[in-house]
DNA sequence: TAACTGGAGTGCAACGTTAAACTGAGTCGC
DNA sequence: GCGACTCAGTTTAACGTTGCACTCCAGTTA
């Protein structure tokens, strides 16, 4: 199966070169631009190429030049709203600087995370945007490959790795400050998990905190929801736990807008209103958030500038393979709409 | 820049075939199981392998036996929840053929999409799932790029092109046959597009007319609004129109879940109660409409059986170019909750 | 005139892998 | 005892590009 022979007799650089009566080599340099060719010469290989229909070969290219044109981004999935979105924004600023883009979808699988940290196919991407779940901190650190890796998301201090995220502890201070703010006294939190390696949910905890502690508020640790993904259902489940307890919150935060989604579904579920009864406040601003009933108040990290420097770390890395690992803390800002 | 030189000294597989005393060959044999080696061999490559932390790699096995083992996946917008969604099916259906996807975005622009016809970068991948947008019929006839190529969501009768759809006349025809069935007697469309070589919209305008016809019931074009996109803000504009025209529709068919999550947001801006003063049908089944307010009535697109007909309808012409191209319908079901 | 300079192009080798053809040694059948 | 076959391996020649070192020619310059 198979089998090269039962493919068209791809027309490659030389077939061109023989058409327009000149080598490879200035056929190669005409498309790339590489050293200067005469115009007339150029005019004859354009024509040749086009008389053809050729198209160079990425993989013979990629072997050759050792780059791959490829960078993946590898992410737990891509049915989350998040990550759809930012992903988008990836793709977008890849292409700019002419790179495609594969997806790798962990499901956090740890087995998935280590082939992402042990770089994949090698020759096959030139870089890594990685979004962790599970793996854990050591991991990094024995990291035998080479390929250039960005996290996502993940604040590992110290790690050696490149990373770009918000500030998560204060984003959830923000939040929670928020909800104090407007009258919050007993607030929930939805989305704790713990990690022994840190990680954003322990982080927004510690924010959320932070915050009840600055307000002279008292931390009640079962009003700290672990889940163990982020999905919408996730918030959900929460939110109904909390109630059938009789909790009785008067406003939650949720540390992923799709989990806020899920418990706002809750409450209503139950006749409760929002933000009337619970308010209730997200992180990721969403566009979902927009146009949900009642629309959400969140905390919006700046998807594009994390898109555009996780690349621009990413390119840097692959430029400068020793460089000293950078961490960018990027801006997050408080939206307020109609849930809280 | 860029030069080879500077990469780390990649091992290959004559470093692995020195080290085990093997020849280069013997070691890819190994690696494929294509020809059989003794077990002592064997374990010695491995050994090998191991020790010197080989990775194939795979531009330059691509290269040889002309596969990538890469397939793109065409879309107008990663971020559309649908789209999303059906990406993650087809990754996860890739890697189970040990495929890995590329994402293209189009956002619609025909230079992209003309881009995709052609086969994109040649020897990059192997084949493309391709959901066009504004890309016209006579435009696949003209294809004369051979990599293989199957479409999502459309249907081009005759075109010579693979693609997997539901029946979007029989699915417009559903979902307006269940609202006239509730009760709907001045039903709006929303989502139309005029495409002059047929395509998804015109195709449920159509089920549209056809169970009003069915029921009796007048076709008012002036209550089929056209969308440019299927964003949650055409549909709220859309919809914000329809109320301020005094059209007072107590019906609405959405070509999409996230317009009818977007007409959604306009009716209760405006104070109107779904599904009581209007009642709200989609097509897409996206999560979000599991867990919204109301949760959403809509048509469910088996998405995972598309993600998997295609594939396997892509896999298969890879396998042979030349065999007659297939239409693949895959099922549809409406699907009650609230919001009609 | 000989020695340089620069522009335009060519030829060769190599990137890391694998298919195909080949080598030898052992086994079998008749 | 000899051809035919199998097994386990090797050698060779690509796959389509591109970087490097080279050539060739025309125009300067000393």
């Amino acid at each position: 199966m198979l089998d090269p022979s039962t493919q068209r007799p791809a027309v490659g650089i030389r077939d061109v070169a023989a058409l327009a009566r000149v080598s490879p080599t200035t056929v190669s340099n005409v498309l790339s631009g590489n050293r200067r060719v005469s115009a007339a010469t150029r005019e004859r290989v354009h024509w040749a190429i086009d008389q053809l229909g050729y198209r160079p070969n990425l993989s013979a290219r990629n072997l050759r030049v050792r780059r791959a044109g490829l960078i993946a981004v590898a992410v737990p999935e891509i049915g989350v709203p998040y990550f759809a979105e930012l992903i988008g924004h990836v793709v977008q600023a890849a292409r700019e600087r002419d790179y495609t883009v594969l997806i790798d979808q962990t499901e956090g699988r740890l087995e998935a995370e280590q082939f992402v940290l042990s770089g994949m196919n090698p020759g096959m991407v030139d870089g890594i945007l990685f979004s962790p779940l599970g793996i854990e901190r050591p991991e990094y650190e024995n990291r035998r490959d080479t390929t250039p890796l960005v996290l996502l998301g993940e604040r590992i201090s110290g790690s050696g790795v490149d990373h770009v995220a918000i500030d998560n502890v204060a984003a959830a201070a923000d939040a929670t400050g928020y909800l104090i703010e407007r009258g919050g006294r007993r607030i929930a939190a939805i989305g704790h998990q713990e990690r022994r390696g840190g990680g954003t949910a322990p982080q927004r905890t510690e924010g959320y905190r932070q915050a009840l502690e600055a307000a002279g508020l008292p931390y009640d640790p079962s009003l700290v929801l672990a889940t163990s993904k982020y999905h919408r259902r996730d918030g959900a489940l929460a939110m109904t736990e909390l109630l059938d307890r009789g909790a009785q919150p008067d406003a939650v935060f949720c540390y992923s807008d799709l989990v806020a989604l899920g418990a706002i579904h809750a409450l209503r579920e139950r006749g409760l209103r929002v933000p009337e009864d619970v308010a209730i406040i997200g992180i990721d601003d969403i566009d979902e958030g927009r146009y949900s009933t009642p629309t959400l108040t969140t905390i919006e990290p700046d998807k594009v500038a994390i898109a555009r420097t996780s690349l621009e770390l990413l390119f840097d890395r692959i430029a400068d393979g020793s460089r000293e690992p950078r961490q960018v803390v990027v801006p997050h800002t408080l939206t307020v709409r109609r849930s809280a």
